[in-house]
DNA sequence: CCATGCGACATTGTCAACAATTAGGCTGGG
DNA sequence: CCCAGCCTAATTGTTGACAATGTCGCATGG
C-alpha cells in the first residue's frame, strides 16, 4: 500500500517542505477557504491580508494568483479579489466536467491498474465501509473516503495530465462545493455497492464496463444533487442550514 | 452567425483592451512560445524578458504566473523557468483528455445547441472545406478551421467549466503541440466526413450518438499521430523537420 | 426629491533596491 | 587524474515606496 489510506490531502497541521512565503501563504489560504473560513463573496484585499499573515504585497499576489487558477478565487483588474460564490449551475456543470474525466480515468486504470494499486484500493473501500459502520449517522469519514477512492482511480490511470486536472485543478473546488452547500453524504450504500463493483471491472481489466460504471456513478450522484436541490425549491437553499445532500 | 469564421483566437497583432502591463506582457510570451519564437527548453530569466519588454519584474512575474498555469512554462523555485518541452507521451495523453472532454461537450451541444449555433457550424464546415479546395497542398486553414470547428462544439455545450477547461486552458497547449511536432493535416477529407456527421447528429438532437462519434474522431486522431510517430521510429523526430502528421 | 458630476479615499498596479538561495567554476587534496 | 568542498556570481524571492485606477460619498443643480 504506497499510501495512508486517509489523511491523504491534508495539507493541515503543517507542512514539512515549503519553499517559499508565497506557497506557504497560497497553503494557507487555500485551506481558509476550502474549510469556509473565509465565506464566499468575502472581499480579498491585499493590505488587509499582508498584513494578517506578516508577509508583503508581493508574495500574497503571487499567492492569490494561483488562488486564482485554481477557481477558489476572483479577480477584476484595478478592482479586487473576492472569494468565489458557487451557484448550483456551476455545480453540475462541474459534475458533468467530473463524468467526463472520471469515466477516462476509470477506463484507463483497467487497463494499467496494478495489482499492488488495485490491492490498495480494495483497502480504502473495506476502511470506508468500516468508518460507515461505525458512526453511520456522521458521513464525515465518509466523504473523505470517497474522494479517497475517486482519488486512486485517477492515480492508476498513469496519466499526468488526468491527474493534474482532477487531482489538483478540481479537487479542491469539490471540496468547496462540499463545504459551501453543506453537503453531506446520502445513499452511502448504494454508492459502496458501485464503488465494488467499479474496482471488479478494473481488476477484470474490462476497461469499457469500468468507464461505464463510473459514468453512471457519477451521473447518479449528479442526479441526487438536482433533486435534492429541487426538492427544496431553490429559496436561499444555497445558504440554508437546511443542507442539500452531495455524495460524489 | 455570432463570429467571424476564423480569426477566432487570434490575439495577433494588437489587443484593443489591455488593462494592465502584465496582461499585454502575458499574450506576447503566450503568441512567442505558441509560435515557436521561443523553442522548448529555452531559459526564462526574469531580467532579461523584463529589459528586453521593457516593463519591471513585477508585472513579468505576473504574467509568467499565468503562463505557468496554462502549462506554457515550468517553473521551479529558487531556480528559474523555462519553456515547456513536449513529448510524445504527453502528446497522446493530452489526447485522452481532450477525447473525454470534448465527447462530453458534443453531447451536451447535441441537447443545447440553438439554431443559429449550429447554422454558423455548418458554415465554419463549409468554409473549411472551400479552403481546402483552394489550397490542397497547404493545411494551414484547415488546421485553424478545425481548431475552429472543436472550438464552436464546446461553445454549444453551454458548459462554462467545459469552455474554459478546453478553450482556455488546454487550447493554447494544443496550439503548442502543433507547432512543436511541425504537425500539418493528414487525412482531411476523412476528417471532413468526421466532422459532417458530427454536426447532423447534433442537429438531430442525438446525443448519444453525437458524444460517440466525436469520441471516435478525436481517437482515430490520437491513433493516426502514434502511428506516425511509430512510423518515424522515434528517432530525434521531435524535433526533425520530417514532420510527423497531426491533425484534430 | 432625485440625478449627476466632482472630489477624496482606498486599493491595485508598478517600480527599484535588498536579501536569500542556487548553480557553476575553481582550488586543493587524495 | 579525479573527486570533494568552498566560493563567487547570477538569479530568484522579498520588501517598501510610488503611481494609476476605481469606488464611494457628498455636494450641487434640476
Amino acid at each position: 500500500m504506497p499510501q495512508p489510506i486517509s489523511d491523504m490531502h491534508d495539507a493541515d497541521t503543517e507542512l514539512p517542505v515549503v519553499r517559499t512565503l508565497a506557497e506557504r501563504v497560497f497553503h494557507q489560504l487555500q485551506r481558509a477557504i476550502v474549510r469556509g473560513e473565509l465565506p464566499p463573496g468575502t472581499r480579498i484585499t491585499e493590505p488587509e491580508l499582508s498584513t494578517h499573515y506578516g508577509i508583503s504585497r508581493g508574495p500574497l499576489r503571487e499567492a492569490m494568483r494561483r488562488l486564482e487558477t485554481y477557481r477558489l478565487i476572483e479577480r477584476v483588474p484595478h478592482v479586487g479579489a473576492r472569494v468565489v460564490k458557487l451557484s448550483m449551475d456551476e455545480l453540475l456543470e462541474l459534475f458533468d466536467v467530473r463524468e467526463a474525466l472520471e469515466s477516462m480515468a476509470a477506463r484507463l486504470a483497467a487497463k494499467s491498474m496494478t495489482a499492488e494499486e488495485i490491492a490498495g484500493l480494495r483497502e480504502v473501500l473495506a476502511f470506508h465501509e468500516r468508518q460507515e459502520d461505525l458512526s453511520s449517522g456522521e458521513a464525515y469519514y465518509q466523504r473523505e473516503g470517497d474522494l479517497d477512492f475517486h482519488y486512486r482511480i485517477v492515480q492508476g490511470s498513469h496519466n499526468r495530465m488526468l491527474m493534474t486536472l482532477l487531482c489538483d485543478d478540481l479537487y479542491y473546488l469539490v471540496r468547496l462545493y462540499r463545504t459551501q452547500f453543506s453537503a453531506n453524504g446520502s445513499r452511502p450504500q448504494r454508492a459502496f455497492v458501485e464503488h465494488h463493483r467499479i474496482v471488479d471491472a478494473i481488476e477484470a481489466g474490462d476497461a469499457e464496463l469500468a468507464e461505464l460504471l463510473m459514468r453512471r456513478h457519477v451521473s447518479a450522484s449528479r442526479e441526487n444533487v438536482a433533486a435534492h436541490y429541487a426538492r427544496t425549491l431553490g429559496d436561499e437553499a444555497v445558504h440554508s442550514p437546511e443542507t442539500p445532500r452531495i455524495e460524489s
